[in-house]
DNA sequence: TTGAAAGCGCTAACAT
DNA sequence: ATGTTAGCGCTTTCAA
């Protein structure tokens, strides 16, 4: 860790040099490459270990015209979406001895193109793209000399490449959840219907019930914010439109926290009289809660993981074409949920 | 945006050809540097335009020495803290045309170890390390060839340079304030004590009140957990203590969610029979509070780009030496914090 | 005012 | 088995 004894960074030619050998052998002694006598290759690694020689990657991507790094273009300002989508992304690319290059845009066009033509002009072997998914967003470019992929978020162009959180299956495994602990008046608070997300969830909903020949509660699905203060007004709106409520499913945590404390203070207890399922997985949210919340779990590790490992194909000239890839929503069960209460009812 | 017209990323050679001129004649240019003939200039920025022309930022380094990259190291797993840190010091150096390698340790003295290697191998020209700050941290590595500075975490080592937000003063802040609002039996419930940040919040606290002739009510601080479930426990053993609290300082806006919702049940209102503030300012907790939670904002932002900025003066050969500097915390008021009830007592 | 050439650190093809 | 050379894309002398 050490600065090395040279008192600079040491080069190949300085390992070369202590070893007593011309470059071209160092290099293939350092690399394993090419036909050395086993005590050469030995002399040179002594000397490289001694020195300190770590090979200077810009010159290696120069030659080579690979770098071993991707861009990774956010414009949710590392929030909370976005960041277990990095991680996940990480890594599959640090396997790959892959680093990475973060920009956050702060949501505005001008930054997000500054940031690709540094980008480009680092020469990166890819960019990923993410978001905070709401409406599709527009390609970051097309022709670019290097692939793209977008996670939880998705281009309009079709031949991009997305990777998304399956909202769909989310209510759906939400809503078979609260189907299979015998609810069967089940209202839904998400948020505004503006949001692809929220329709998803809802329409997931809906499907399940209906097979199951049932629907919503209170008359269809409350749109309104993303806060817990939506919950609170909402539920209260749910209850009156529907005083028999057995469940509600909430279109986040946040808005599970909000229905969760209003129950409580009309005298309805969770789960025994009314379960409640989130939306999220927001650790510290879904924990906190009173009782803590069965929630659903977007993966976004595995969606951070699953475009990286698409863009690393990509990179290797396997492209995957355009299209959308929905990662599998997975239920968390914590004590929000449970079988309808004998004495209920 | 598109691909160059060649079909390829164009290099200077490809300017210079299609200028009509040599390559240090293209060179200098598309640099300002030299004397040309300013028709000279304008073909060569011209072809540079058309071809969408990026120089090579490997070669330019390579040549230069430097990189305009820095590593940004962190062991907080992208986490609640560590992302407003990054946003700053991304602030502070996207200003100075930096691009940041992000590197997260997971807590892995071994990955840690691989990340600074492989920022050293690609000659970033400094290194930032954040965390989530417990206690001081040992230095990750002396002698290093680059300049190195520690934000939201501190280096055992007193020749390493520190940013950190400043926890004793944050605790004055809230004191201060719940004194102006005439309270005068103000209890303390926080984490665990091995936290250096709540020692210090509880010392500032102290200090502060020690200084008007009053002392921690129900009997000194609480030290538990961060979380909403030890604010629901501790405030009852508070009141247990010292039932005629008049308000809690917590040493986190989760602690303080919990505090909130059992005064509540108790029958206690926020502010007008107990004022709460919490700390963190961590805007989904505080705002979605019942009521609003004042709280202590730690200004991390301003904490990375402090950092950030120190990187880049050690970087230019301003090295500033050893020390911690700690940034001052600023308190945000909203609606939990008012004066003392006229009804009160 | 412009061009030619050297060299940043490294790898790979070719000589020896 | 080892050394020499060319060249990745660029900047910077130094010549012309």
């Amino acid at each position: 860790m050490s600065l090395s004894p040279l008192g600079r960074v040491p080069t190949i030619r300085d390992v070369a040099a202590a070893a007593g050998v011309s470059i071209g052998t160092a290099s293939k002694a350092l690399n394993g490459r090419g036909k050395l006598r086993p005590e050469t290759r030995e002399r040179v690694l002594a000397a490289a270990r001694q020195l300190g020689f770590r090979p200077n990657t810009l010159a290696q991507g120069l030659l080579s015209g690979r770098t071993y790094t991707v861009g990774l273009i956010t414009s949710d300002s590392f929030g909370r979406f976005s960041i277990p989508v990095m991680l996940g992304a990480e890594d599959a690319l640090g396997a790959g001895q892959i680093s990475v290059f973060m920009c956050d845009t702060r949501d505005d066009p001008i930054r997000e193109r500054h940031h690709l033509q540094t980008l480009l002009a680092r020469r990166v072997d890819g960019i990923l793209v993410t978001g905070r998914r709401t409406e599709p967003r527009p390609s970051i470019g097309t022709e670019l000399p290097v692939p793209v992929v977008y996670a939880m978020t998705q281009s309009t162009d079709p031949s991009d490449f997305s990777v998304i959180p399956d909202d769909f299956g989310g209510g759906q495994l939400a809503t078979r959840h609260l189907l299979a602990m015998g609810r069967r008046r089940i209202g839904h608070i998400t948020g505004p219907e503006r949001f692809q997300a929220a329709r998803l969830r809802a329409d997931g909903m809906r499907q399940v019930l209906a097979e199951a020949g049932y629907e919503i509660a209170g008359g269809g699905p409350l749109f309104g914010e993303w806060s817990e203060e939506w919950g609170r007004q909402g539920v209260d709106i749910l209850l009156r439109a529907e005083p028999r409520i057995d469940a509600v499913f909430c279109g986040s945590d946040q808005i599970a926290r909000g229905v969760a404390e209003i129950l409580r203070e009309r005298g309805r207890r969770i789960p025994d009289d009314v379960a409640l399922v989130g939306f999220d997985n927001w650790e510290a949210m879904a924990v906190g809660c009173r009782p803590p919340l069965t929630t659903v779990d977007m993966n976004l590790g595995e969606v951070g993981r699953v475009a990286a490992e698409h863009l690393l194909a990509a990179i290797a000239g396997n492209a995957s074409g355009g299209g959308v890839k929905a990662i599998p929503c997975q239920l968390v069960v914590r004590e929000s949920t449970g079988p309808v209460s004998p004495r209920a009812n």
